[in-house]
DNA sequence: ACGGTCGATGTCAGTTACTGACATCACAGT
DNA sequence: ACTGTGATGTCAGTAACTGACATCGACCGT
């Protein structure tokens, strides 16, 4: 991360990664998939707590609400260190590839979530479209919590992007 | 589109390319910015489409529907065809890096209809809200209409997504 | 203590996507 | 005919990845 913010993504090489951490080029590339992966590694372990938080949501709580529940996960794991965030954020924002990366990472969140729900008897356009909305919310939030100046509070943001999303789909029908 | 779908896309070569398409691989990459791009060549024109679609709403109309309106033009340009979008969505759907090219794509025309609701007087974050849902409605219905057999209306299955957001988010806030 | 297995690392050679610099060539306008 | 201009070819180079094999240290059973 020191050397993506200091030279850029694109013009660190993979070399120079493996040189810092002491050790080759190959070891790299069996730590991680490729050179993006460096600035995503925990999304695996994160997508099992965020499954184990939208399976344990109680069983009578509609779908949106379970994921709100795998949302509050994603919140905690990401927003606790806010100036950490915004460094990882200005690198990956300054590089389509990285843009890239985060938005399939943010989609199998998404997809894992539909499918918890899939198992909790959700239907199927219902279960992926709340999961959906419910990345829709928090990628808007995340964008301002990020973005802006002021100390924010991330899951406030979050609960504001559900309620205008309701009211923006809310008005009309097609 | 013939070798990505006979051979798979990562085992073609750029060399394979060009010499089917009679050029050489420097000037593949004149013309593609990279090796994925093939797929994703008439997005540029299509984000104007839709640019102006959203921008032709009538003024009344609610953010959603000026989406929607823009959606449509997604719907005719790439839903004419619909054996050709099921190969091409089949070779997309087989690898990875494609996906996250086809994320980004979609994401960078969600942002593009999210800028003109801002122009049309759409505070900020009700414009990218209404965007993301409106491509999260698209984004689900594209995936049933390529997937099932029969011949379904895909601006029916949006509507369809639209109205099945609403009632999701709709049902309770956090 | 000793041999053996195993996991992590190093080494090396190779492929392939992509890029910059320069040459060539056809064609349009004057 | 002259000249630019745009598209292509040629060539050399960089850097991300990959497969195959060697090494080495820790740990395990006897």
């Amino acid at each position: 991360m020191e050397l993506y913010g200091d030279r850029g993504f694109e013009n660190t090489t993979v070399a120079e990664i493996a040189e810092r951490a002491g050790v080759t080029e190959r070891t790299f590339f069996r730590h991680f998939a490729d050179k993006r992966e460096v600035l995503f590694g925990g999304s695996g372990a994160l997508k099992e707590q965020m499954v184990a938080a939208v399976a344990g949501a109680p069983v009578s709580a509609p779908p949106i609400e379970a994921v709100a529940a795998g949302l509050d996960v994603l919140v905690a794991v990401l927003g606790e260190r806010r100036d950490f965030s915004r460094r990882r954020r200005a690198i990956i924002a300054a590089n389509a590839e990285l843009r890239e990366r985060e938005l399939i990472k943010l989609a199998l969140l998404a997809s894992a979530m539909a499918a918890v729900l899939r198992t909790r008897g959700v239907a199927e356009p219902t279960a992926s479209l709340a999961a959906e909305a419910g990345m829709a919310a928090f990628r808007v939030a995340w964008e301002r919590w990020t973005g802006e100046a002021d100390e924010a509070n991330l899951p406030q943001l979050i609960r504001e992007s559900l309620d205008e999303l309701r009211a923006v789909t809310g008005s009309g029908g097609s």
